[in-house]
DNA sequence: TTACTGTTTCGACACTTGTCGATGTCCTGC
DNA sequence: GCAGGACATCGACAAGTGTCGAAACAGTAA
């Protein structure tokens, strides 16, 4: 049941992670758009997921270890729990070396959902 | 008791909403600016709510009522709960004009929610 | 006034979520 | 082998969320 993949470089497809859905102001959500979109949200609608998040992604490397990032107020098992959260909805990815485990943002994530929210600037 | 809501709307205003927070990658997020962000997060965290929004950002004249909308595969009632979130997470304005209350999206908003998310590395 | 329509609020319910302590798993070093 | 640290999972709990029908509120027209 490990699903510890990602190791290796963005080389394959990384765009292929990217295109979810269309921007909000262009069209009406479609139902399956929507679902998909609003798990994307929901995984950053959490104070201290989003802490997390934040240190993951402003980590010198681009990766930090549990270790470096789990200060954020609640028990290791909570911090365990939302990285878990961020790992299934798609926006982090985690790689274990010896004792360590290493997050990283997974790519392309941040501007699939910044081009949602942009507009069509037309 | 409660007899004025929707025509003033006192919830929050638009303008304050745009310059929240810093984007995600660029620092630690801090304690306060998670928790305004997450709100933001939040509100678009549900299918039925990221649907309602849709049609409102992408209805012609940038408004629509709530009859043009509600069309979303819920009850009436549940309809007016989620655009009430909306409107209290400050990405939504509401304006009665006669028997129908007209919304549309708060200004900047999307672009701030979009800035978040946008890498600083460029 | 009365009747009718559009929208919000109320009250209740099932379900989900965030949190914790205890426990389990994986790896390193002795 | 054993001990210990890093991280994940389990089980349980309080609190929050989405949903509905019923009712209330706001406005229009007869």
């Amino acid at each position: 049941m490990s699903n510890l993949q990602v190791a290796s470089l963005p080389l394959l497809e990384p765009e292929a992670a990217a295109p979810c859905c269309p921007p909000l102001t262009s069209a009406p959500l479609s139902e399956e758009d929507s679902v998909r979109m609003a798990a994307m949200f929901k995984a950053l609608s959490d104070p201290v997921r989003l802490r997390l998040f934040s240190r993951v992604a402003s980590h010198e490397g681009g990766e930090a270890c549990v270790c470096d990032i789990q200060d954020v107020g609640v028990s290791q098992p909570t911090v365990s729990h939302h990285l878990k959260k961020l790992r299934e909805a798609g926006l982090l990815t985690s790689e274990r070396r010896g004792t360590w485990v290493y997050y990283r943002v997974a790519p392309n994530v941040l501007a699939a959902m910044a081009g949602m929210l942009t507009a069509a600037t037309g």
